[in-house]
DNA sequence: CGGAGCCTTGAGAGCTGTCAATCCGGGTGG
DNA sequence: CCACCCGGATTGACAGCTCTCAAGGCTCCG
C-alpha cells in the first residue's frame, strides 16, 4: 500500500536485524527514524512495574518513531520480532532537509498523509464484523486493477491487521476460495474473482 | 486525545452543520481542509453503481481531507451525520504558509504524527478481544492523571471507535461499575478506580 | 405533546477465539 | 548430506462471547 520511494531523498541506511535485535531502547536519544522493508518490529514500553507492554506491531511497509520525530527521546523500545531489514534515517539531517526544503517538506507531509490514510482504511475494514467480508475487503485494497495480489506479508501478519485470530482468516480464505470468489494460486497470492 | 490550538495559525473559518448537511463533494476542486470539533461527519464515496460506500466517519477531533491535501479533487463526499461544528482552513493559503515557513511546516507535521499516533494507539486497542477489558484500556488513554474524564462524544460514537455494538458498550460499562473498575458519575463521565 | 435519538436491558443464535494436533519448508549444526 | 528445529500454515472441536433483534425508558427540542 505504501511507496516509500520518496524516502529515497532522505539517504537511508539499509539495516539488517535478527529476532530480538534492539532497534532503539526507550530512552534513549532519538537519532533515527525507520521504515520496516521486511519482518516486524514490536514496539514495547517498559512501565514502570516492569511489565512490557505492546504499544504497536509494525509490518512491512511501516515508519516508526514518526511520534518521536519532534521528540528528544524514544518513549518505547523497538525490538525484532523477525530477521527484518530496516531503512534507517539519520533524523537530524532529515528535519534540517525537511525544513530547509519547502519540495522536502511536502514530500514528508505526503508519506505522512498517506500513512494516515492507511491506517483509516483499514480502520474501516475493522469494522467490518464477517471475517469473511472483512478479508474480501482487505484484499480489494491491496490487489491491483487485474484482482491480482502478492502478499508482502505472512498470514499470521495479515490476521494481526485485520484483527482476527490467523486460523479465523485460514478458514475465512478457504472458505472464499470454496465459493469461488477467490482464487490463490500460492499460499500468499490470491487472484479476486470479479 | 488532540490539541488543534496549533491549528488557529492558519486562520480557521468556524463552521455550523445541520444533519445531511455538506461539507464538499467527491469530484469538487479541494478547498479547504477541516477539523471537526464536535458531532459527526460521514465520508461517502459514491461508486459508479451507484452505492454509497462508506469510507470513514470521523468524530471530533479529527482532521478531515487531509488526504486530499495534495490532491486537486476530493475522492469523497463528506456529509454530517450529526449537528456539528467544523473549523474551516483554506487549503490554498495554508499549503503556502506552509511552504514558506519551515516553524510552519514543523507544526502540520506535528499535528500529521499526532494522528498517526492516535491511530497507532487505537489499533492496538482494537486488537484487545475482551470487550471488557477494550473499554478500559480506552478509558485509561482518555483519561488525566487522577483517572477522571468527561467523554466528549456519545457513547455510540465510543461504541464505534472501538469496534463494539453500542449494546455490547452499555454492557461493559455495566460489569466495570459493578465489579468496582470505574465509577460513573454521569452517563459520559468515568472515574478510573486504580 | 410528540418525535427523534440515545441509553439500557433481555434473549438467543452464531461466529470467532482458544486449545490442540499435524504438516510442511527453510535454515542450522553435526 | 542428513537429522533436527522453528515458525508458519492448516484443520478439528468446542465453549463463550459478541452480535443481532426487540422492546422500553429517558431527555431534549420543536
Amino acid at each position: 500500500m505504501n511507496d516509500w520511494s520518496a524516502c529515497l531523498k532522505f539517504n537511508p541506511k539499509p539495516l539488517r536485524l535478527k529476532k530480538t535485535d534492539t532497534l532503539f531502547k526507550q530512552g534513549e536519544q532519538v537519532q533515527n527514524m525507520h521504515l520496516i522493508q521486511q519482518g516486524r518490529v514490536k514496539l514495547i514500553r517498559h512501565s514502570l512495574a516492569g511489565e512490557n507492554i505492546v504499544l504497536h506491531v509494525a509490518t512491512a511497509g511501516e515508519m516508526i518513531a514518526e511520534a518521536s520525530f519532534f521528540s528528544e527521546n524514544y518513549h518505547c523500545s523497538a525490538v525484532a520480532d523477525q530477521p527484518s531489514k530496516v531503512l534507517s534515517i539519520d533524523r537530524d539531517s532529515a528535519l534540517n532537509t525537511i525544513i530547509n526544503s519547502p519540495q522536502t517538506s511536502q514530500t514528508a507531509m505526503h508519506l505522512f498523509a498517506q500513512q494516515i490514510r492507511d491506517l483509516r482504511g483499514l480502520h474501516e475494514i475493522r469494522n467490518i464484523r464477517s471475517a469473511e467480508q472483512r478479508v474480501l475487503a482487505y484484499l480489494n485494497k491491496l490487489a491491483n486493477e487485474k484482482g491480482e495480489l502478492q502478499l508482502e506479508m505472512s498470514l499470521q501478519d495479515m490476521a494481526y491487521k485485520l484483527g482476527l485470530a490467523h486460523e479465523t482468516l485460514y478458514r475465512a480464505l478457504s472458505k472464499l476460495e470454496a465459493s469461488g470468489k477467490i482464487q490463490r494460486p500460492a499460499t500468499t497470492a490470491f487472484i479476486l474473482v470479479v
